[in-house]
DNA sequence: GAATTAGTTTGTTGTGGCAACCAACTAAGA
DNA sequence: TCTTAGTTGGTTGCCACAACAAACTAATTC
């Protein structure tokens, strides 16, 4: 039995929203910009725009910001959205930290921080300590504005749409964690957004980093594990329960080793820090020689990517065969991505933006034989602008854009 | 340098267009269905819906069809698409032959035709053959209405969806074939649609088939190569280009044999009716014992897959193991693509759906090994509904749907 | 005739678009 | 310095057209 929706009847309050929706987006991608220019760049009659911008004037997402002139002709008055407007707070709760940030509307951060969680910490306390964070961000946004506006969550795992519950979190080996219904308990009384952090970081990327004026997007990042983001038409694209783009658990090799997910060789089990650290270890066991031999001596086996890439640009053999034997791997996923996808853009994160020189001639030469040339011609491959921040900031935009669409009232 | 696209602006136009296509859509699905009924269902007031019909009604499209009563109070009459309101020309370019679908607007079919192609006739003779067909189609539906709606081409290779151009059609050994031009030399003057013969089917199984009803759904399918198409939200994934949706050249295995396409241990080379009719092959020059023996001797080492399918349904060992085999390796595939975008429905059609019997148990057994259980629980994987008719049927879809939102003058 | 359901008439509200207008400036000549 | 022309920004008043709501008529059952 298909599930069923309500059909979206068309009224003149969707034609508002959606209008209401453009300008916002237009003043937040080109502001300061004039009414004038609005109403160039959107197509609408210059009467709307002057009436959109005064309704959003009153709601006081907009402020005049002074006149400028562009040589002949009376000045025209600048138009930007009101930082004023209210503050928004977004967290990602990752493997191994906590981390809040609290933004305006422009948005300009107003305070941000980040606490370690020990491996194994229970889900309780972990939420418990959220939500302390939490309170103390709405504290400080309140120093802003008395307008909270909406409030973000990312997480490392699989979430229900539905009900804003972590299915699986396999690397803080959560199970069925009701985030949302948690969080609803504290009465923030704003829209709360729950989604994978990897989803968000894809969102992040797309208002305000590598994939910014790109609608196809597809984001790729590995940490600890391989996860990834897809817009369709700017919109993230999230299948029919929303657990959609865990490109991680693709098979790259089906007899491949064994994956957390149970799986056998899944795509994460060939792209992943642990897989290029392990590759360094053993061969250092095996008596290869190695600047970073003395280090993972000391550190019980234990070396960080930034220190692979780091002996890689000191010339090391085994730091740049094992950075480029990973770079293959993650090659051969994004040509199959490619073929199934035909993004516009794909952005790389995590680990991967951070060993991208290394990583991308060898990822590059799997994609050139692999994928097929009309998708790989048109495709640009770029590094993620925003690293450990990309979650957070993805955060800020999933608010944003509830904002954008849901100016009514 | 992003794409820019014009931003798409509302106004009542808009608002118009859309209740139009959701009424058309409500009576395509439901008809006959009365003014009341319709009202309830789209959530739009009576006299919206009173207005909308007249619209409609004016235009041909809508007719009445009689009255029903529901017991007590006034009778309904009851609302149903004109079949008379035009008729839709739909065909293919098969690997093999040339097919054409004529229908009403109902859309019953009023003629269809044919006729096979030999392999390597040059795309000219070809395309003046389809062109011959098409006139003649179009001569067979003047007989229903004076209305011609529209034109779809179903073609099996990469279609460039800016211009109309056949990329490249492996199975054919086309490349860069302008049909849409071709065809719009003819002056039939309707909206002509060229499209990959994937996504064509894969509208025709959402319109007419199997995924009635779903609005996520995957469609694979397998004949001489492997292809699909993605519906997300009832509309058709095309990604930046045009030319998304080749998942069978996803990598499989990197060191698997060489595809057509260049890559190595693409899907399709796993999925497809040669794969499998080479492992009956080879197996029997081997020396083992199988049903189909004679008649591989007889016929030079082809057998089709309508012969294997029979010999397994004997008890015939080799046959059984040889489609499990493939059986497994589209599972691989499947689970993959459960995790990557997490549809409603799989929908498996041409040979896929002739051997589902046998495949299918296998398919899901990796499927249930590999991929995400939220994933797979709450997919459904069905047979097509439409053999070898999906993409014409596809292409009478593709038309409608024009019809449907663009019934503004 | 009362009750019920289907569909229409009449009028309201709210939307964006258009043409004309006012506002504010620059450029340039007297 | 004054005046006039030209240019650009933004507003006003009106219109077309969308959905909708209330009150109606129509057709049926009981």
């Amino acid at each position: 039995m298909p599930k069923q929706t309500v059909p979206q009847t068309g009224d003149q309050a969707l034609v508002r929203q959606i209008n209401l929706s453009l300008i916002m987006h237009s003043l937040r991608t080109q502001a300061p910009i004039s009414r004038a220019s609005l109403s160039q760049t959107t197509n609408l009659n210059k009467t709307t725009v002057s009436d959109l911008i005064n309704e959003l004037s009153q709601r006081g997402f907009v402020k005049e910001l002074g006149m400028q002139s562009s040589g002949t002709g009376r000045p025209a008055t600048l138009l930007t959205l009101n930082p004023g407007a209210g503050y928004i707070v977004s967290a990602e709760i990752a493997v191994d930290f906590l981390e809040v940030l609290v933004t305006d509307f422009a948005p300009q951060t107003i305070w941000q921080a980040k606490e370690p969680i020990l491996p194994s910490t229970s889900p309780e306390i972990v939420l418990d300590r959220l939500v302390a964070m939490l309170h103390q961000a709405s504290t400080k946004g309140q120093a802003v504005s008395k307008n909270f506006l909406g409030l973000a969550v990312g997480v490392p795992g699989l979430v229900d749409q539905a009900t804003g519950t972590i299915l699986f979190a396999p690397n803080l080996k959560w199970r069925n964690v009701p985030l949302l219904a948690r969080l609803e308990q504290e009465h923030f009384g704003v829209p709360i957004f729950v989604d994978n952090e990897a989803n968000m970081a894809t969102l992040g990327e797309h208002y305000f980093g590598a994939a910014k004026g790109y609608n196809e997007v597809l984001y790729i990042s590995a940490n600890v594990g391989l996860g990834g983001g897809l817009l369709r038409n700017g919109q993230l694209y999230r299948g029919a329960t929303g657990v959609a783009a865990e490109y991680g658990h693709m098979t790259i090799d089906p007899y491949g080793e064994r994956c957390n997910c149970g799986n056998y060789g899944c795509w994460e089990t060939f792209v992943n820090q642990n897989a290029l650290c392990k590759k360094i270890v053993t061969a250092i066991r095996r008596g290869e020689d190695s600047l970073l031999a003395e280090k993972i001596k000391e550190q019980k086996d234990c070396v960080s990517v930034e220190m692979i890439v780091e002996a890689a640009r000191a010339g090391d053999a085994l730091a740049i065969r094992a950075i480029q034997e990973v770079g293959r791997y993650l090659g051969i996923g994004i040509a199959s991505l490619l073929n199934a996808l035909n993004p516009e853009i794909v952005v790389l994160g995590g680990i991967l933006s951070i060993a991208s020189e290394f990583l991308f001639p060898a990822a590059n030469d799997e994609i050139q034989k692999r994928a097929l040339p009309w998708n790989r011609e048109t495709v640009k491959i770029v590094s993620a602008a925003h690293g450990s921040d990309a979650c957070v900031k993805g955060g800020i935009a999933t608010v944003y854009q509830s904002v954008l669409s849901l100016t009514r009232s």
